[in-house]
RNA sequence: GUGGGUAUAGCUCAGUAGGUUAGAGCGCCAGAUUGUGGCUCUGGAGGCCGUGAGUUCGAAUCUCAUUAUCCACC
């Protein structure tokens, strides 16, 4: 970490793939690709600096084994730059009604064929390692919220047997002749619902496993804001000042600063690209739903202080139409609008912490952009 | 011109032994969305039931007339 303004910090991951700068967000694209229509090629004009895939959904199709065999993931979607991939433990969580959680891992059903899959530390390891992403994300249960403290606390001591086994695996892979990224980084996931000592004395066992990061899961899962901002400030002083600190799942720009705040440089959330689909953008003076009757004769484009190739050359009249049409094109221009201004958000917070002005930024911001204007 | 059918929400249509504030889908309007099973989900507005008479305690529903429209035949 290069510098820090109280606990928010400025920080850089060097990586075989490039280096990151932090506070980052991660632009989150499942399936190999980021929903809406957005390339590889364009993400660099949008400021994303490192892309989120998925182990679970890329694993069902086409199969990690294909992309592999097209030499990884990198060259087989055409981004050359650090890629994250998320382990399915969120995936078992959130798509399976039908699962079965036992010690050596989780079995449960594909939601493309129904077909029984079992996925444990091990096998999401080697399928990340067949990825070959830059950052493997460690096989996890994401604990619903609410759950009680006596299921909290056996998930989250079997995820941090899962986590051991994770870091023993991935340091095998990383050793073999064939493996595409040898230098696959591990990051580890905190969980224990809300429940203060379980997520501390997991914490402090994550840590002596010496990883490569550290996340927070198990978060923005329905709990109030305040709760999750609680879990983050409690957590954060057990993790490693030197390592990144990545809060999953989270979130909006109102969550990501009051979590900077907190001591996080990484996050990932689909809210920017999912609500683009649905018209929801963001701005510099608030949010707005660019399906709303009141813009179909509107000139200005979504956001005047926005830079992006969508707020330069399209009125939000045009937008609007093209998202009631269903146009492709609709869904795209508004996906790549949203993504340029979290990008753009995590940008100017590194340069407010870099001139000493965090505080002010979000002082500055921190009503504005909840807004609904 | 003759015979028959149909007229109910912006559109396509449900709705008869006549019975409270007439429904659906789509569209429209507005919300929701936090490690993406989401062109999804939740709400809302909107009808003198073609028009005019009649029968009846009561008519979208039955009768008559009328207008529009569709089909078949001249």
């Amino acid at each position: 970490m290069l510098k820090t303004n109280g606990r928010a910090r400025l920080g850089r991951l060097d990586t075989v793939h490039g280096e990151v700068s932090t506070p980052v967000f991660m632009n989150v694209g499942t399936s190999a690709a980021i929903k809406g229509g957005v390339s590889s090629y364009d993400l660099g004009g949008l400021g994303c600096q490192i892309e989120l895939c998925n182990t679970y959904h890329l694993h069902v199709r086409p199969g990690d084994d294909v992309i592999r065999d097209m030499g990884g993931l990198h060259r087989f979607m055409g981004w050359d730059r650090p890629i994250l991939t998320d382990s399915g433990g969120f995936q078992v969580f959130s798509l399976s009604a039908l699962r079965k959680i036992e010690e050596e891992g989780v079995y449960f059903n594909s939601h493309l064929d129904g077909k029984r899959i079992f996925m444990g530390p091990e096998e999401s390891m080697q399928i990340q390692s067949n990825l070959a992403s830059t950052i493997a994300m460690a096989f996890d249960e994401c604990i619903a919220n609410p759950s009680a403290y006596d299921y909290v606390k056996v998930s989250s001591e079997r995820t941090l047997r899962w986590l051991r086994r994770c870091a023993e695996e991935i340091a095998r892979l990383n050793s073999l002749s064939g493996t595409i990224n040898k230098k696959q980084l591990l990051f580890g996931i905190n969980q224990g619902g809300v429940y203060d000592d379980i997520r501390i004395s997991n914490m402090e066992e994550m840590v002596k496993l010496n990883l490569d990061g550290y996340a927070i899961g198990g978060l923005a899962v329905g709990e109030p804001a305040e709760e999750m901002y609680r879990i983050v400030e409690l957590v954060q002083p057990y993790m490693p000042a030197e390592k990144p600190r990545y809060l999953m799942g989270v979130g909006t720009p109102i969550n990501i600063i009051e979590a900077i705040d907190r001591g996080i440089d990484m996050f990932d959330c689909v809210m920017p690209s999912r609500n683009a689909r649905h018209g929801y953008l963001f701005t510099w003076k608030g949010t707005i739903n660019i399906g709303n009757e009141k813009y179909i004769r509107d000139h200005s484009p979504i956001d005047q202080d926005c830079g992006c190739e969508v707020c330069r050359n399209h009125s939000r009249s045009y937008l609007r139409h093209l998202l009631k049409a269903g146009e492709m094109l609709g869904q795209r221009l508004l996906v790549m609008h949203n993504l340029y201004f979290y990008n753009e958000l995590t940008e100017k917070i590194r340069e407010s912490i870099g001139a000493g002005e965090f505080s002010r930024f979000k002082e500055k911001y921190i009503e504005i952009l909840g807004k609904r204007i």
